[in-house]
DNA sequence: ACCCATCATGCACCGAATGTGCACGGTTAT
DNA sequence: ATAACCGTGCACATTCGGTGCATGATGGGT
């Protein structure tokens, strides 16, 4: 309903150049020169500048960028509501998540919709939380799960997004099956601070996770090797390379010398998982019904826990 | 910016018939039609319902309608404010008028921006105020000169529109030069009471104006003749077929045998001329830049009057 | 009751808008 | 200096969207 180029310009606010804005909103880099200089055209206004070997936003462009939120808001209420008001569904619904946390709770509800919704053409794209964001804003998906973070891509009250807490997931700490505390039920934070910790590369997005949990205890972890994948790590720590953590939904499957134990104490690190829709389409039954979904399943895996880890 | 088949669906929505909105939206039937289809089909909404042998808005439909409304006033607010921060200005202006009075408005003020602004491109469309504001809403034009009436298509607080008083002008008595009260320089209605009355054709637009001021002193005239045009109503009342009313803002050229005469007494019957934009336009510098001219345009016309007539 | 006016819509056709892929020029980093 | 990167222009293809005409359906006029 909003023209397309106004999405794209959006897109390229958040990042920058032209090649990103295109590999995200599925354009070809020349469509989105394209597209952009044909928005500065229809509105008479330079919305860009050279800058260096990219181009940049004007202050006309951010403001117009910045003014745009409410106007997209505006419109993903009115045709929530008028979803709502005619009883009505749309056709298309494009899901994001993150990792396999995220995959347990998107999975379930991308099947759950197959089923009462046997017409709608559900699409699910995985993508980290940053770019989940990115793809909200380019209008590829209209719901994502991802995990909270207390870094500068996540903001509680950004005017483009609504976001609801789905649950907290509490990390727990994997250590080597012959670890002298393997047989523990459970540990502190404190008495693995002088094991090897396995963590993601830093910048990524359990990263910033993994050092707010050690902060949080005033303790600095000695990082010894990085892993990407959850499997790899498990497989670091099975070799014996040194401990690591892992969200409870993170399943640990047949392991070899692997043990998972729950972290006590002060420091109860978890992460915070909620899912993120485009501001003013919560309202939409579609996005209703798949956020009452995702709640179920939410209390479905708290009422899994023992009463005290809830 | 916002989808043009929602502008559509909009003109629809005041019109009522597929055929009138492709007139006024200068599209074909057959393109409106698929316009209106497609729409529906990527909303996922049914709009229409086939009623007779036309069609007609769904509640989905008028609820969207209705909804459309902030939307467009929320994009209009939005292109302003960018307009003014960045100091820009669109390259097409479209204004709409009525009659000769307005045109006495709309002709300077077209020229003047093509003085200021040479390189904008300023259409004038002469239309009916209840047009003016059905091309409004089809973004034909973007500023309309039109005469305020106490009828349905005028509300003052329209969720469409925004409105400027500009002035008020008062209504003449034409009278032929060999009446008995053509020496006078001024009558009341009621010394009028029994003459032969020649106005517009009723549900015109100057008919509901002409009524009004007869009850507002409680007499009513006696209609004798039609006409369309003030120069038709002119040369009948030259003719000596009756007595009119013409406001002061239509000359009266080199009218042979016809008398112009104040009114006075309570009836003192006038028509307000207003400026009227979309909502949220109200801001863009053109728009300022508009009314600022015909403000001056009106206090000029003003300060050429007698003391007692402002 | 018949006929015609009116209205919306489907279809064939056409043009313009908009996409892709590749090559090029300018800029920064190594 | 060279290479990598980024944006953009150009040729080309495709698709979207509009027109004009014919058709079907409905309701008012006589």
């Amino acid at each position: 309903m909003i023209d397309p180029r106004l999405i794209t310009l959006r897109v390229f606010a958040r990042c920058g150049t032209v090649g990103a804005t295109a590999e995200l909103t599925g354009y070809s880099p020349s469509a989105v020169s394209a597209q952009l200089r044909e928005l500065q055209r229809m509105l008479g206004m330079q919305l860009l500048t050279k800058d260096g070997r990219g181009v940049r936003l004007t202050a006309t462009g951010r403001f117009l960028v910045s003014g745009s939120d409410a106007l997209i808001a505006e419109w993903e209420r009115l045709r929530a509501a008028a979803m709502e008001a005619g009883d009505q569904v749309q056709s298309r619904f494009g899901l994001g998540g993150f990792s396999t946390a995220a995959a347990q709770l998107l999975a379930p509800l991308a099947a759950a919709l197959r089923s009462t919704r046997p017409l709608l053409e559900v699409q699910v794209l995985e993508a980290n939380p940053a770019r989940c964001f990115d793809l909200l804003v380019a209008e590829r998906i209209d719901l994502a799960v991802i995990v909270a973070m207390q870094s500068d891509t996540y903001v509680e009250d950004d005017p483009r997004f609504e976001q609801m807490v789905l649950l907290d997931d509490p990390l727990d700490v994997i250590i080597p099956g012959d670890h002298p505390l393997a047989s523990r039920e459970s540990v502190t934070l404190e008495e693995l601070a002088g094991e090897p910790w396995i963590t993601e590369a830093a910048g990524s997005t359990y990263h910033s996770l993994f050092t707010a949990a050690f902060t949080a205890v005033g303790v600095t972890p000695r990082i010894a090797h990085e892993a990407v994948e959850w499997e790899t790590q498990i497989a670091f720590v099975g070799a014996g390379l040194g401990v690591g953590l892992l969200p409870r939904l993170a399943p640990l499957h047949s392991a070899e010398n692997v043990v998972r134990l729950r972290i006590t104490g002060k420091g109860r690190p978890s992460r915070r998982i909620v899912a993120a829709v485009r501001r003013g389409s919560i309202a939409s039954p579609l996005v209703q019904e798949s956020l009452g979904i995702l709640q179920s399943s939410a209390q479905r895996i708290l009422t899994a826990r023992p009463e005290d880890e809830r």
